[in-house]
DNA sequence: TTGCAAATGCAACAGTGTTGCATTATGAAA
DNA sequence: TTTCATAATGCAACACTGTTGCATTTGCAA
């Protein structure tokens, strides 16, 4: 077969693959209610890789769009699964942090307004909500 | 003199210090425009005390109510100074975020609503904008 | 089935924050 | 001013998180 520009971009595209790790870390975070720092991931995989795999992993997946990371008050990393972003990514929802269990929920039906402050240019937010959550309170 | 209670409990109670360390951080965090990270105020010190004495003051002044602190988007933990929080203590306000050149600043004059959404306590609302500041845009 | 390269494991490293303990120095009381 | 209890500091050592390089393994398309 004759190979045209295309072919050889194709060629050159990195192609994805589906391994263990990858399956097993997105089902954990896609079946969880709460967004999941990479220790507790280490700990519900057992195992199951190194935790470099782990971070190269969740690396993978935020850049595919299947997660969106979440830092929270404390400034642990954690990471949730994307539910409402199938055509564009808009992770532009409130997260709910709990004082006591550290959990951390998005909250993507609620809403929020604000006053924009002029002289900024603003792309991102990042709005979190500390308290407690209804397990905890 | 006689011992009272009163004065047993004063005996015990730890009073506070003034030290060259604790004035100097304090006075940089207090006339920077910008919220101000344990690794930046250890390059502007210059050698004036030991990191950790500069975790340990961070973490004096915030328990003292002189500073608050801000948890970037990014994760690293910045610091800035209180202003209008002499009755009561209230960092509630809103924060942004640079992309480009990372500052953080308080903007303390933005106002922002939200529905608040049941079965959760809400104690505390740490919001950020992203985006390019004043300088970067 | 074969072979390229994506993905992994491992070691080693850098950055950040904490703790224990001996030493220093602050400020209230004498 | 001097004394002295203890707040504060310096230093070493540690734990934790995240990154990088490289040899090896493994997924998958040809
Ligand atoms: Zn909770
Ligand atoms: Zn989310
Ligand atoms: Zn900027
Ligand atoms: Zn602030």
């Amino acid at each position: 077969m004759q190979q045209c520009c295309i072919m050889k971009l194709k060629k050159k595209m990195k192609t994805v693959r589906n391994t263990t790790a990858k399956t097993e870390i997105q089902e954990l975070i896609a079946n969880s209610p709460v967004a999941l720092s990479h220790t507790e991931i280490q700990s519900a995989t057992n195992g199951l890789c190194d935790r470099v795999t782990i971070y190269r992993v969740l690396e993978r997946l935020t850049v595919e769009g299947l997660i969106h990371k979440v830092v929270n008050v404390d400034g642990v990393v954690k990471y949730a699964g994307c539910h409402s972003c199938s055509e564009k990514h808009n992770h532009n929802h409130i997260h709910f942090s709990c004082q006591k269990c550290k959990s951390v929920t998005c909250l993507e039906d609620v809403e929020s307004t604000f006053k924009m402050p002029k002289k900024y240019i603003i792309s991102e937010m990042n709005f979190t909500l500390s308290g407690l959550c209804p397990q905890c309170s």
